[in-house]
DNA sequence: TCAAAGAATAGATTTAATCTAAATATAGAT
DNA sequence: ATCTATATTTAGATTAAATCTATTCTTTGA
């Protein structure tokens, strides 16, 4: 729907050197737009409205390339869908147990490990769950 | 298979006002016995072999109210299995992309947040992924 | 001894995600 | 411009984890 996010996600898919096809811009615009930590089948669901609609098929193959080649990044920690971040720079997150809403929390300075017990780290991020703000709110009433 | 295992398995179950039954004593031992944070499949393979054998259903309805009761914990991090851990002790995890087996690591002194954002902080836990000591080795020859 | 509640079970169902095989679109060569 | 090879999209079939359903078995305690 939004011409600079789209304009913004063509770029994103050229810097990673993937082909910028309409349905791909639309898939990542559509997660550029948002701070929702959406699914698949949200997204989906999004751009169901739009002409020409998109295939399922191609929302999966979208976001799963795009994780692939690090552009965006997805996490299967809260309910049962796989979700979707536009967002690769370290931050960490914050999982309602009630709603299932992800808010981005502020990165936590802390040590950096590149090795632990002889792993190497890749990636590592603090996740905290519990009641989301509003969800505490709507418990008061 | 281990009878002290079942033993505590047991203590635990009535501690946590669940009736000890056989399956449930079953279940929550074979758990105990292993760090490998095994998914519900792999817990009903495991039994399997035994005699009378249980139900897989039983299986997910266990470990599914031992994590409601707080007895266990579970994480969807790692492939597409729920994964289940019996320390719910605060510990963090090594998640390997390639082998995707899941390490326990030792806490790391950090601020324990209560409230985060205007969030209920419920648990919080250090996530670190990619490749284990094991798959490293592998990738070398 | 019997009734009621609690557990376990096999198999059906749901659902997120992937796969398949065919149709379209794109790009490069002639 | 036309042809060809490759890349991309697509609808629908398939898979697999997890849950649900409806029945059977077990335990408890009046
Ligand atoms: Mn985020
Ligand atoms: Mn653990
Ligand atoms: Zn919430
Ligand atoms: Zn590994």
């Amino acid at each position: 729907m939004n011409k600079s996010s789209q304009c913004e996600a063509s770029e994103m898919l050229k810097r990673a050197g993937i082909s910028p096809s309409y349905q791909r811009i639309m898939v990542l615009s559509a997660l550029l737009e948002t701070d929702e930590h959406p699914s698949a089948d949200t997204i989906y669901k999004k751009l169901g409205s739009n002409i020409p609609a998109i295939s399922r098929a191609t929302v999966y193959n979208t976001l799963n390339l795009l994780v692939d080649r690090g552009v965006i990044q997805s996490m299967r920690t809260a309910g049962s869908e796989t979700r979707f971040d536009s967002i690769c720079e370290a931050h960490s997150h914050f999982f309602c147990r009630k709603c299932k809403k992800i808010y981005d929390i502020a990165k936590q300075i802390g040590e950096i490990k590149t090795e632990l017990d002889g792993h190497l780290v890749e990636s590592q991020e603090f996740v905290y769950k519990g009641l989301c703000r509003e969800c505490r709110e709507e418990m008061k009433k």
